[in-house]
DNA sequence: AAGTCAAGCAACCGCATCTGC
DNA sequence: CGCAGATGCGGTTGCTTGACT
């Protein structure tokens, strides 16, 4: 048809259709994961090299996490990462097995979205009457939250708030088994750094913005269910504003690697398998084919034909 | 049931870097 | 060495979905 030369001459945006993932994942079977260009000089799709790429990097690569929250291990890995690398998504993204770039962008970008808007609420304690789309927000991420006045975000007296709560494992291939994940703040105002937020952080400032402890709120069983929880113990000591200015240094958050986080042996980057080392890219989706070179073919021999209907777990570090 | 709003996600864009000629 | 094309990366945008009124 006269009209398909024109089609195919033309290159096609938007979301990607079943068969064109097919031709892509066919490609890649055939040549690798390079040469992206050539597919739309072939004629094989009407993408660009860079739009084919993506796809494959965030979607059709084997072993990716799709669909699957990032677990509180995960967020505790991106924020230390973020602190030291700054924002090197891709870098990052090595450090955590089945997420790219993107998804760590991302994700980032949404917990900035929802610290800041925390900070801004407990920052402005008389503009409820403005804020009333974001307390609603709250009752959402919270499910069972009672309307309670905004305050100034208050101390803690110096006695240790502790709760403990049970991990939800939201993915099959989570590293971590631990049931119970515990959390200790020292002083509240020591969490002004959103670097150093984790969810779980997330939403004690937010209960805590709104006159709640979160010992309250564990008590009442209502603590951000349906999002994995860290890892984390977090005791933080800070003494200063001076002190808080460091956070800008990359090194500082070593400052952190004391820190008792038993699941972790350690707070900084020294963090348990699998996180410990990166992840190179010819490991992704070659995971168990550590033997051998990076070859086209070596990349997909060990694959089983279904392979891109089903994501098998990732393997434990032990394994 | 319909409308509103924000979160999450997929994909695009522009720039930087790499690589081959 | 310089150039052009390919590739990689980070920022941004726009769509979809779900919670809520």
């Amino acid at each position: 048809m006269e009209g398909n030369r024109v089609e195919m001459s033309q290159i096609r945006k938007g979301p990607w259709k079943a068969e064109e993932d097919e031709v892509l994942i066919n490609h890649v079977k055939k040549y690798g994961p390079r040469d992206w260009s050539s597919i739309r000089s072939k004629g094989l799709l009407r993408r660009t090299g860079k739009s084919c790429r993506l796809r494959w990097v965030n979607k059709l690569r084997p072993n990716l996490k799709n669909g699957c929250k990032f677990t509180g291990e995960e967020e505790r890995v991106v924020i230390e990462l973020q602190a030291q690398f700054g924002n090197k998504w891709a870098k990052i993204a090595t450090y955590l097995p089945g997420r790219t770039d993107n998804d760590v962008k991302n994700f980032w970008s949404s917990r900035q979205k929802r610290l800041a808007r925390i900070l801004q609420n407990s920052g402005t304690p008389s503009s409820s009457s403005s804020s009333s789309s974001r307390s609603l927000k709250v009752k959402k991420e919270i499910p069972g939250f009672h309307d309670v006045p905004v305050m100034e975000a208050p101390k803690l007296s110096s006695s240790m708030e502790e709760l403990s709560y049970s991990k939800e494992q939201s993915c099959s291939s989570s590293y971590l088994d631990n049931s119970q994940t515990t959390i200790k703040v020292e002083q509240f105002t020591d969490l002004v750094n959103p670097k150093l937020y984790t969810d779980a952080n997330i939403a004690q400032v937010e209960l805590m913005s709104r006159g709640k402890t979160p010992y309250a709120e564990a008590q009442s069983q209502v603590f951000f269910p349906q999002i994995p929880q860290p890892q984390a113990y977090l005791t933080l000591s800070l003494e200063s504003q001076d002190l808080l200015a460091k956070f800008e240094d990359p090194y500082f958050s070593q400052m952190f690697a004391p820190m008792d986080v038993p699941e972790l042996e350690g707070g900084n980057l020294n963090v348990e398998q699998p996180f410990l080392e990166p992840v190179t890219s010819s490991e992704f989706g070659a995971k168990d084919e550590t033997d051998n070179p990076m070859t086209p073919d070596a990349f997909f021999d060990d694959f089983p034909a279904d392979m891109f209907d089903q994501m098998e777990p990732l393997p434990k570090p032990s394994e």
